[in-house]
DNA sequence: CCATGATCATTA
DNA sequence: TAATGATCATGG
């Protein structure tokens, strides 16, 4: 099995900055939304194979290495924002719970990031170009991250202390726990499908994420 | 079946 | 435009 590092995985991508991931999502038999379906998840899916990877790898069982996302990116006034917050990880109750943010998934696939900037050119966006390719290493004491726990220790105790149902988009200052999950009615029970949710980055860390990488 | 990829829809 | 909640296709 082949072995892809951080710095090779982002030399991979870096070759493909400025070029257009819908064309690559084809030649790669990827789905985007030809078939007149909407597969969301698609420039995650191309960008993970031109990083080199394989199989897929889309959750690190444990050990872990890095972990590659992507972003669409808005022109604003001349300038690139985030247009949409980043998902992270899912929130699995209990072991929100138990688990401190420093041994948590969230942190663990936080401080190994790799993240790719893409061009949104509005909705169904079929040519998304790659901007920007860049990794990131968080330090435990950066006061950034210190701010992060902070948003994570308030989202776990008003889980313990109210439930998680209590949880919503608009706890946090740097993340927030957002629904996430396959949504829409089950097909074979006619039932609603339970509400996930998972960690997400708002744009503002995003934005400063985008920044600390120059 | 559900976690993962992330965007879409709606409202203010 | 920004923020929040809901949703879709795919692969293991």
């Amino acid at each position: 099995m082949k072995i892809i590092t951080r710095s090779v995985a982002i030399n991979n991508l870096k070759k493909y900055i400025g070029k257009n991931l819908r064309e690559l999502a084809l030649k790669n038999k990827i789905t985007t939304y030809e078939t007149g379906k909407q597969n969301k998840g698609w420039k995650g899916l191309i960008l993970e194979r031109l990083a080199g990877l394989e199989t897929n790898i889309s959750k690190a069982p444990n050990g872990l290495s890095w972990e590659l996302k992507s972003v669409s990116f808005y022109e604003v006034k001349g300038k690139l924002i985030p247009k949409e917050t980043m998902a992270i990880t899912m929130i699995n109750p209990k072991e929100l719970k138990e688990t401190e943010f420093f041994d948590s998934h969230c942190w663990n696939k936080l401080k190994a990031i790799i993240f790719c900037a893409v061009k949104w050119h509005g909705k169904n966006s079929n040519d998304g170009q790659l901007i920007k390719v860049v990794s990131l290493d968080f330090s435990e004491n950066d006061d950034l991250i210190k701010e992060i726990k902070t948003d994570y220790d308030f989202i776990r105790n008003k889980l313990i202390k109210k439930g998680f149902s209590a949880l919503t988009g608009k706890d946090g200052k740097w993340i927030q726990a957002r629904t996430k999950g396959t949504g829409g009615i089950n097909p074979k029970t006619e039932k609603r499908r339970p509400i996930t949710r998972a960690f997400y980055a708002r744009t503002i860390l995003v934005k400063k994420i985008f920044e600390l990488s120059k």
